[in-house]
Parts: C-alpha cells; sequence; structure tokens
DNA sequence: CTAGTCAAACTGTCGG
DNA sequence: CCGACAGTTTGACTAG
C-alpha cells in the first residue's frame, strides 16, 4: 500500500516497477513491451500534467519522436514545450482477468473495494473507475445491440392451438398478441443487471482474455 | 497500405 | 465535488 506503482512518478517509471512486471504467466516480451508502454504512458501522463492542464486530446496530436518534444520555432522552444499524443495503457491479461471476474460478480465498486482492486493490480483507481465505466457501457452496448437484433430479424411465434376430437381450435387473437414492445433494456442499472446479462465474448475477446468466458 | 475493430482515456452532462 | 452514464477520440493491432 505505501509503495503503489503510480506511472505519473518518475522514479517509478525509471524503476520500471511497470504493473504488469511480476505478473504470472508474462513473458519476458510481454512484460519488455508493457514496461515500454507504461514508460510513454507514464511520460505522457506527468507531461500532461505538468503543462498542460487546460490541454486535451485535441493538444496531444503533436508527434513526438525521440528529442521532438517541441512544434515551434527554434526561439520559441525555450518557453513551449508541447504536450505529445495521449498513450494508451495495455492492461496486462492478468490485471484484465482479474477486472473481469471481479465485474462479473460485482459491477459497481465503493471507495475501498476500487482502492484495494487498483492496489492488488498495480493500477491506479482512475484506471479501475475508468475500466468499470466502460466496461458497463460496453455491456450495455452489447445488450442493445443483441435485444435490437434480436427485434429486427424474422420472428418465430409459438402459436396456441387446442386440439379436441382430433381437431385443432385457434385461439381466437392468440396469434395477434406478439411481443411487440420488448423493453431493451430494463434496470439495467446496479443489481438488477446482474441477472439479465452476460455475454460470451467474441473470438477476439476470448484471445484477449485468455479463453476466460 | 488501408479499413476496421478494440479498448483506454477522454469530454460533457447530470444527480446525489 | 465525485462518480455515474453516454458518447468520442485515439493508439494499437489485425485482416484483407
Amino acid at each position: 500500500m505505501t509503495s503503489k506503482f503510480s506511472p505519473f512518478l518518475i522514479k517509478d517509471i525509471l524503476t520500471g516497477r511497470d504493473a504488469s512486471l511480476g505478473n504470472p504467466g508474462n513473458t519476458a516480451a510481454e512484460e519488455l513491451c508493457a514496461l515500454a508502454r507504461n514508460l510513454r504512458m507514464g511520460f505522457d501522463s506527468a507531461i500532461q500534467k505538468r503543462f498542460s492542464p487546460g490541454i486535451r486530446k485535441k493538444g496531444f496530436h503533436h508527434h513526438y519522436h525521440g528529442e521532438e518534444m517541441f512544434s515551434c520555432s527554434p526561439e520559441e522552444r525555450r518557453c513551449r514545450p508541447v504536450a505529445k499524443k495521449r498513450s494508451r495503457a495495455a492492461f496486462s491479461h492478468a490485471q484484465v482477468h482479474e477486472l473481469e471476474r471481479r465485474f462479473s460478480v460485482q459491477r459497481y465498486l465503493s471507495g475501498p473495494e476500487r482502492a484495494d482492486l487498483a492496489c492488488a493490480l498495480k493500477l491506479t483507481e482512475t484506471q479501475v473507475k475508468i475500466w468499470f465505466q466502460n466496461r458497463r457501457y460496453k455491456t450495455k452496448r452489447r445488450q442493445l445491440t443483441t435485444e435490437l437484433a434480436a427485434l429486427s430479424s424474422p420472428k418465430t411465434v409459438a402459436v396456441k392451438v387446442l386440439v379436441r376430437n382430433e381437431q385443432k381450435h385457434w385461439i381466437p387473437g392468440s396469434e395477434a398478441h406478439l411481443p411487440t414492445t420488448v423493453p431493451l433494456y430494463h434496470g439495467y442499472q446496479y443489481q438488477s443487471y446482474l441477472h439479465h446479462y452476460y455475454q460470451p465474448y467474441s473470438t477476439t475477446d476470448r484471445r484477449s482474455y485468455g479463453g476466460m468466458f
């Protein structure tokens, strides 16, 4: 708890205490890649925090290659450090696996729970929070897409038929009472949503998450 | 090489 | 103020 890795801290960046380092199952190559990513992420974030609180995404279009940290003329370079591209950390398989496992148990984390998880995964609380936000939204979008596809596809409708004395008797109007308005999502928020959805991942997801689902 | 996809990180807005 | 959701941006990766 006292020595939590932060990609925002130069000492942590330099010492390479990467979130994925030490994760069982990571190859040396994967760990090196993760380290390289976090080096960039930490550096980007540090620059962003230090120099550009007002510069958001649009301000990060200046490319940086090696020493290319300035996009202005040489005489302007003294005073105008330019924010670099924002980076995108790729969480390790172990981190994603644990996040997914936790998400399958509970969709919402309290503050302390988030802090614990972040600490355990060597991520920041913000990263965990954003991950859960994105995950909930992704889940909801998939649910909506699935239900919309189901609604727009040809329906096979069970029709009630009574059989008496070898004769079929249609129930008047029964075929007309189709479930025309299926709620797209009802009360998906919070716990109620737990009972209502768990989509299998796509093949790419299975690849990413090690076939967990 | 390009288009498409995925996901982390972001913005904007709203509610407690 | 913080965290939620909805939607967007953007970097990394892949298929064709």
